[in-house]
DNA sequence: TCCAAATGTGCCATATAATGCACATTTAGG
DNA sequence: CCTAAATGTGCATTATATGGCACATTTGGA
């Protein structure tokens, strides 16, 4: 799975603001095994999950349409 | 689950594109009836199955902190 | 109004996400 | 360098997403 960004950005919200993963599991209500499998990369979270992790740390989810851009890898 | 803005932006995308859930799940590699459930307000998608139909649509996938606004429902 | 195309739903099987727990590994400070 | 805190992983269970099929319902044109 490549959620490379999704996952950065996730984990370098959480990390400025200073929680740890044991925190953002509790405060979203999302299972610890799952941040931590999320986080590292492995799994498919699911839009729920990702939505519960994305409130608590004050981040929205949007869907744009793709813009196009000349110099950049696809 | 309360993914209206999601599912409102894919499925108008699907349709300004003149394509139907059968093309656009062949074309994405998503099933059809996971792509009627996820347009018909029931299930939770997962990332995967997001991103392929995001890519097809020439949608992305963002993840940005949220801007304070006055005046918006919370 | 009528019908074909498109969309929604019930049922079911299979795959896998979510989760807890214990333990391994890594990281950050001292 | 050492160690406690943080993060990652193996294992098992439960919940649920995925997906195929048939059929119901809705929708958009003619």
């Amino acid at each position: 799975m490549h959620f490379e960004k999704i996952i950065t950005t996730i984990k370098e919200r959480r990390e400025a603001l200073q929680v740890n993963q044991e925190n953002l599991a509790k405060l979203s209500g999302v299972g610890l095994r799952t941040l931590k499998q999320f986080e590292s990369g492995k799994g498919n979270p699911t839009l729920l999950t990702i939505s519960k992790l994305a409130d608590v740390l004050g981040l929205e989810i949007e869907l744009n349409v793709k813009r196009l851009r000349s110099n950049e890898t696809s």
